[in-house]
DNA sequence: TGTCCATGTTAACGTTATGTTTACACAAAA
DNA sequence: TTTTGTGTAAACATAACGTTAACATGGACA
């Protein structure tokens, strides 16, 4: 449970669709490194560790099946998320990479919202695999089971947006959230809500909680620390 | 009774079917392991512990049926959930399946759907199976086997839904259990009730109870406490 | 066989907590 | 000063739940 940002790395030799993802995934706060053929994907991969790769299936140098099924090999990229493009749409090759261990697949062309909302989705699913443990910062313990916040031992409920925002938040303690990532991960990329939603929240959840322990970054976004 | 996801190892020698299966069951939220023959079943299975065990009964270095005596003469697996799958879909081997100790199985060729409505499913009779223990929060007291309710030295009569559902929940006193978990654990996950079905048996039950003993999470779900 | 009864389910409507927007105040930066 | 971004309170909208009564089903029993 860490505060950096996710790195992705993603893989295709046409430098346009490098340029439309990595500018939509930055956006949304994630850290975008790129490569443009299957070895520069693998010698880039080795040394950045991202937590999330994107490979195109039609690739020089390589094919991202190949690309996969070398980093699958490894014990070092055993959970690392795997997303294939693929301009096939077929159910065949769908199914040819979730067997070589692809984490899910986006046909082309791509829709930069499709494959946002898939990334984070993603993210939030294998943050479900960290779940079930409670989240400790001072003396404040957030219970996603018990769905309770506690501080110094007193217990404080909060509504279900609340509970969400705040464990988004103190899920990576000191890391800046940028208003967009909270909307997506909190709300869902499909819901549009006006601007001044998040702060109402924020501002539910400091009152309940008594302590101020959400910081503001202004014209960036919100942090959680003790 | 704890938290944690559900182990499932499955043996199989073909990669397709491993690779199809467990994306799937991983896709339900279980922890999936595979094995490529009888060997390896057994060794994984003596590592892993795991809650259920799929095997297919064609498998090079051991059949399923052999693996599946051996495990069963051991203590330690007496009680784990064994899944037989077959290509010979005839009543000899399936009879012959059931007689070493297998708790199910599924003919090939599999649907992902039906495997996975047999998984779960075979996992809710096995939660009724550890059952049987009284269950004590303050003063009440849950006696499954006379499927009694006692509350301060009073006995109350549940229906059978109402007392599955008491139990359910008493059964992790403060844990939220969502709609769905309690659907899928007290009504089975083959049924499609309405949506107010639950909330009247929980009105049911806090009725009879008399006690205040159950917490709406909205948006969430119900939790027992006292 | 038909009636009764307990249980389970649904439908309709009431109620409330929750989520969202609006409107405006305020503060800091440009 | 103007602009930009956030804080706050109150008004509003609605999803989610509670409640009741009616309907359905299956077993017990005469």
């Amino acid at each position: 449970m860490d505060s950096r940002p996710r790195k992705i790395l993603i893989a295709d030799d046409e430098p346009d669709i490098l340029e439309i993802v990595s500018y939509n995934l930055g956006r949304e706060g994630y850290e975008v490194y790129t490569a443009r053929d299957g070895n520069e994907a693998i010698d880039r991969a080795r040394l950045l560790h991202p937590d999330l790769i994107i490979l195109d299936i039609m690739m020089p140098r390589k094919t991202g099946v190949e690309v996969c099924e070398i980093l699958r090999s490894q014990p070092a990229f055993q959970d690392t998320l795997i997303i294939f493009l693929t301009a096939l749409s077929d159910e065949t090759s769908q199914i040819k990479g979730l067997e070589t261990g692809a984490d899910d697949y986006v046909s082309k062309p791509i829709s930069p919202k499709v494959l946002i909302s898939r990334v984070n989705a993603l993210f939030r699913r294998s943050n479900h695999k960290e779940n079930g443990k409670n989240i400790e910062v001072g003396n404040v313990v957030i219970d996603p089971v018990k769905f309770l916040v506690n501080i110094a031992g007193q217990d404080v409920v909060l509504a279900k947006k609340e509970f969400e925002l705040l464990y988004l938040l103190a899920s990576r303690p000191g890391r800046v959230f940028l208003r967009n990532e909270i909307l997506s991960q909190v709300w869902g990329n499909d819901v549009i809500v006006g601007d001044r939603t998040i702060d109402v929240h924020i501002r539910k959840v400091r009152q309940k909680l008594g302590v101020d322990c959400i910081t503001t970054v202004k014209g960036v976004g919100y942090k959680f620390e003790m």
